[in-house]
RNA sequence: GGAAGGGUGGCUGAGCGGUUGAAAGCACCAGUCUUGAAAACUGGCAAGGGUUUACGCCCUUCGUGGGUUCAAAUCCCACCUCUUCCGCCA
C-alpha cells in the first residue's frame, strides 16, 4: 500500500499520478474520511488519556490507604463514552483501510504513459526470429507426437487448461527447471529456497493479491483462509514479513521453483489452445529484497538475470517496458520478456520482472536496520520469472523443431538430459 | 489425534492486577581510558500512530481476538503457533 502520509499531505498529486493507470481516486470521499478520522482519533485518545490518568491516581490513593470511592464516582460512565468513541473510530478506519488497500502503487517516472498492452515499448531485442525451410508446427502439434503433451488425458483427470507430459517431454520440463535453478544459484548469487505451495491470506495481502484479486486464486480452505500460490513471489517474499534484517543480511537474493495455480477467471476464451495459459504451471522465480536506494538498479540487473536464461537457451526474445495502463496493481515498473514463438509468428510473454518499491514491504512490514540512522526502514522488493517453465518448454519445442517433427535439445540442456541429443519423432 | 509446557523489545530473559513500555544480560551507538584496538567504566538505545512552528505532550502495542476491572504483560474464554512425550503416517 501507499504511504498514508503522502495520501494525507498530497492527495491531489496522488490522484493525478494514478490517472496514468486509468485509476480514478475518490478524493472527496477520502478527504471527508480523513477529516472524520482526525476528529475521532483526537477524541478517543483524549478519553483514553483521562481514563489512564484517573486509574493511576486511584492506584496511588489506594496504596496510600485513602478512600477511593470519590475517585471511582468520578470515573463512572467514562467507559461507555470511550467504547462509543472507539467503535466510531474503528468504523472510520475500517472504511479508510478498505479504500487504501485498493489503491495501486504509484508508477516510476520512467514508465511510458499508455492505455493497454498495445502501448508497451520495446527496449531491446536479442537474436533473430529463426527462419525454417519447411512448414512450422506449433507446440500442440509437435507435442502430439508420441503423446508427449497430452491435453485429453489431463481434461479427463481434471478439466481444461491442464496438461499431462509423458516420457522425454516430462524430463525436458524437469531439465529446464534444474538448469534455471543452477544458473541463478551458481552464476547470479541467488539462494535456492523451497516454500509452501499453500499460503494464508496475510501473505497474499502482503504481496498485493488480496483483498482485490481473490477471484484469480484457488481457495483450498475458506475458513482457514488458505490459497494455492499463484506465483512463488507470494511465499518467497513473505519470508521477510514482520522481520527486521541487519544491514549485512541484505540484499536478500532468493530463487525458488514452484508450481503456480491461477483460476484465469478473466481470460475465458483466451489462449485456449495448448499450454500457454494453464491453471497449473511451473516457474522458477527470482526475488531480491534490497534497500530503497538500490531498487532501480536491481530491477535492471534482475531483468538481465532472467534474460540470460533465454540467451543460454538461444531463444530469440525482446524486452518491453509495460506502459502505465498495463502495469500490475502492486508494481511501480515492469519489464516483460517476450520469446519468439514460430508457431504463432509472434513474441509472447515468458517473464515479467517488476520493482515494487516499498509498496509490498509496507503491507508486510518487511524492514532492515539502517546502520546510519540505526532505525528500521522499509525494504524494496524486486522480482521476476526466471522463467516460466511451461512457456519455455513451448519455446524450445517450436524453435528447435525439425522437419520430421523431432526436437533438438539445446546445448545447455544436454547435461540435464542424460546425453540425449534430440527428442525423436 | 492424546498429554504437558511455552509465545514478552534486534536477541536471551525477568515480571504474573496499580508509578512496568516493561528488570538483567547480549548486541548496537556515543564518550572516558589507550599510540590504536580490546578490556574496563559512563551514558544512550523498541516500534507504530496522533498533535504541535518547535521543545514537547498524548495514544497504542508483552502471539491474535474477545471478556472481567476504575486499572490487564499479569485474571477468564476462544483461536493461532512453537517445544517435548505418546499414537498414527509419506
Amino acid at each position: 500500500m501507499l504511504d498514508p502520509k503522502i495520501i494525507r499531505s498530497d492527495l491531489n498529486s496522488v490522484a493525478e499520478q494514478l490517472k496514468k493507470r486509468n485509476f480514478e481516486l475518490d478524493v472527496a470521499t477520502l478527504e471527508a474520511l480523513e477529516n472524520n478520522r482526525k476528529a475521532c482519533q483526537v477524541n478517543t485518545e483524549s478519553l483514553q488519556n483521562e481514563r489512564n490518568t484517573k486509574s493511576k491516581s486511584i492506584g496511588k490513593a489506594k496504596a496510600a490507604g485513602e478512600d477511593i470511592q470519590p475517585l471511582l464516582d468520578e470515573v463512572a460512565g467514562l467507559g461507555e463514552k470511550l467504547d462509543a468513541a472507539k467503535s466510531e473510530l474503528n468504523e472510520v478506519q475500517r472504511q479508510m483501510d478498505a479504500i487504501l488497500m485498493g489503491i495501486p502503487n504509484l508508477l516510476h517516472d520512467s514508465v511510458p504513459v499508455g492505455k493497454d498492452e498495445d502501448d508497451n515499448v520495446e527496449i531491446r531485442t536479442w537474436g533473430q526470429p529463426k527462419t525454417f525451410d519447411f512448414d512450422v508446427k506449433d507446440h500442440v502439434d509437435l507435442g502430439a507426437v508420441n503423446g508427449w503433451l497430452d491435453f485429453e488425458t489431463a481434461s479427463k483427470i481434471t478439466g481444461s487448461r491442464y496438461v499431462v507430459m509423458h516420457g522425454q517431454m516430462a524430463k525436458l520440463h524437469r531439465a529446464l527447471i534444474q538448469f534455471m535453478l543452477d544458473v541463478h544459484t551458481n552464476e547470479h548469487g541467488y539462494t535456492e529456497v523451497y516454500v509452501p505451495y499453500i499460503v494464508n491470506s496475510e501473505s497474499l495481502k502482503g504481496t498485493g493479491q488480496l483483498p482485490k484479486f481473490e477471484e484469480d486464486l484457488f481457495c483450498v480452505d475458506k475458513e482457514a483462509g488458505h490459497y494455492l500460490i499463484p506465483t512463488a513471489e507470494v511465499p518467497v517474499t513473505n519470508i521477510a514479513r514482520d522481520e527486521i534484517f541487519d544491514a549485512a543480511q541484505i540484499p536478500l537474493k532468493m530463487t525458488s521453483h514452484t508450481p503456480c495455480f491461477r483460476s484465469e477467471a478473466g481470460s475465458y476464451g483466451k489462449d485456449t489452445r495448448g499450454m500457454i495459459r494453464q491453471h497449473q504451471f511451473d516457474k522458477v522465480e527470482i526475488v531480491q529484497l534490497v534497500s530503497a536506494d538500490k531498487a532501480w538498479d536491481v530491477l535492471e540487473e534482475l531483468t538481465l538475470h532472467a534474460e540470460s536464461i533465454l540467451q543460454k537457451l538461444e531463444l530469440p526474445y525482446r524486452t518491453v517496458v509495460l506502459c502505465s495502463g498495463d502495469v500490475g496493481f502492486s508494481a511501480a515498473k515492469t519489464y516483460d520478456l517476450e520469446v519468439w514463438l514460430p508457431g504463432q509468428q509472434a513474441y509472447r510473454e515468458i517473464s515479467s520482472c517488476s520493482c515494487f518499491g516499498d509498496f509490498q514491504a509496507r503491507r508486510m512490514q518487511a524492514r532492515w536496520r539502517n546502520p546510519e540512522t540505526n532505525k528500521p526502514e522499509l525494504l524494496n522488493t524486486v522480482n521476476g520469472s526466471g522463467l516460466a517453465i511451461g512457456r519455455t518448454l513451448v519455446a524450445v519445442l517450436e524453435n528447435y523443431q525439425q522437419e520430421d517433427g523431432s526436437i533438438l535439445i539445446p546445448e545447455v540442456l544436454k547435461p540435464y538430459m542424460g546425453g540425449v541429443e534430440k527428442l525423436q519423432a
